[in-house]
DNA sequence: TCCGTGCATGATATCGATATCATACGCAAC
DNA sequence: GTTGCGTATGATATCGATATCATGCACGGA
């Protein structure tokens, strides 16, 4: 900046302000700094302006990244989230720093203006562990504690199942999934409270992995156990396209015999055969919802937390 | 640190020598001062040391973000790339600053010490872009122009797939993608060339979308121009899915009738019914190429194109 | 003529760290 | 006693931008 106020015959005060879109500068100073700016490459530093603003305009994303058997990040659904996420900062002028709870440890996350925490429902010493920075931060996840927290509403979830299940007239339903989840705690607990207004108490088989092979399973043991169901909440599509598939070779019919409903709504549940009746939740605009609110933190505005409807999609099964 | 200085009684720079373990101070005094730090909940001001380094310590990774009807970053294959490249990074003290091609403009990734592109296979004005900041550069895709790349070897998927048609006896094989993407248009070529060592010349059906239904889609328009087949090479698994579940529906036997292969290799692919042929990439492994040979560039390392090897996995399709 | 006002620009200090060169001291060797 | 060396610490300049306060100048009104 200085050789372009060398170069321009002016202060690099000037220059600055010319650059950053000043009234203070004339018009025709102003266009002519920022042509020859652009003539000679100049290139701010931006940790020059970090330092002096004392603001990174970088808000850190933090993501639970174990390896893939249980519900991670690289599932593709938390990170549609994260897709909202970037697309409301960047519109803002932020810019994502994305980083695993390993990696929050280095020097740039303390740089950053705001913090998002994904996928850390289980673990609170995390959250309190980053809470300890004294950033803005927002959690997704379920609500409930001390903290700003973006969730969808999977108690309505688990509500909206059972009604439907009620509606069908089934008396015997299934929950498939890990309550130990927080998440999945509030769509068994929706499900159960739901279900208790009829009168009806639902089993549960506590699965941890979210895959095909486990919704089998799952199936597999609890006719073993010969104990008579005639619907099934899977706590995620693959889940439930498993237990279809198990039930089908079991020689039950779905959904003749027993109603099943997955949630998350993947793109493949419409496709699948039946196409499956799932429960939706719009990632996108959490994520959206997230970057809003830290970003409104970052400017000093109070914030509280909030819950994100979801919808079930009644299809085939 | 200037306050920590005055607090311990030592000037600034021996703090900021005890803090970054320089064994030019005493051990003695480094340890206070870490202690003392700690005690005092000191925080390094990350902006200040960037600029005075000249170094920030982080990567812009710039993906392709379009809206999902194409193959997008946030299919969760490429995603795998993300992960292997932020481990990497993570692990030398780098981390990473997530970007969409529209955000790059923002201020932060000027201060990235390197560039990582994803996705950006079709364009190739946006790597000329990105290759103008002067930044250390690797992008991920199809080897062939002027910069680093780093990708899985998608001549040898085509090649693989077709020996292995050859060698069941197929004389007919279908390609089913879009040539217009250059890692396709590598498979395409690979398939091509080992089938003309054959005597054989493949039929090519375009589909842009990866989706379950445009494979349905080809089959059936495939089937209605009555051209004969007996294999289809199908670029992405759920294209496969959807022409095997196409050709069922149609009386046609998979594997009996007609051989299917896909690209990718998901986990979906091996509890398909009837478990599905595939060709696997390492993602992984490639996020971290991608990431190492930026941190080489960055120090100055020179660093070439490399490419990845793939595996041809034959299960029952 | 003098003063107040508004506009365009500049001088200087500052953000918080680190690199470079300088200094103070103790101790051994000549 | 002086020189030389190694160790521990400090003074100062510097990275590249922006905030604050100051300055120079033209112009209109009294």
């Amino acid at each position: 900046m200085a050789d372009l106020a060398k170069v321009a015959g002016v202060s690099k005060i000037t220059v600055s302000r010319a650059l950053s879109d000043s009234p203070l500068v004339n018009r025709e100073t102003r266009e002519r700094l920022q042509q020859l700016a652009h003539e000679l490459g100049y290139k701010l530093n931006v940790s020059a302006r970090n330092l002096r603003l004392r603001r990174s305009h970088t808000v850190a994303v933090i993501v639970e990244m174990k390896p893939s058997h249980d519900r991670t990040m690289f599932d593709p659904y938390p990170l549609v989230l994260l897709g909202g996420i970037s697309q409301e900062l960047t519109a803002h002028g932020y810019s994502v720093l994305l980083t695993t709870r390993q990696g929050a440890t280095a020097a740039a996350v303390q740089a950053a203006d705001g913090l998002i925490l994904l996928g850390q429902g289980s673990r609170q010493d995390a959250v309190r562990r980053f809470d300890k920075l004294g950033l803005p931060m927002v959690v997704w996840g379920a609500p409930g504690d001390e903290h700003v927290v973006v969730g969808s509403d999977n108690r309505q979830g688990g509500d909206a199942v059972a009604e439907h299940f009620v509606r069908l007239g089934r008396r015997h339903p299934v929950f498939v999934g890990n309550p130990n989840h927080p998440e999945i705690f509030e769509r068994l607990t929706g499900f159960v409270d739901a279900l208790a207004a009829h009168g009806i108490k639902p089993l549960l088989i506590r699965r941890d992995e979210f895959t095909l092979a486990s919704g089998m399973d799952a199936m597999h043991s609890l006719m073993d156990r010969g104990v008579p169901f005639d619907a099934v909440f899977a706590c995620s599509d693959l889940l439930a396209m498993g237990a279809i598939r198990a039930l089908n070779q079991l020689g039950r019919s779905v959904p003749g015999d027993v109603s099943v409903v997955g949630y998350d709504d993947m793109p493949l549940a419409a496709s699948f055969l039946p196409p499956l009746s799932s429960v939706r939740q719009d990632w996108q605009e959490g994520g959206t919802l997230l970057a809003r609110k830290v970003l409104a933190m970052i400017n000093d505005e109070p914030e509280q937390s909030e819950t994100l409807p979801v919808e079930l999609i009644v299809r085939e099964t």
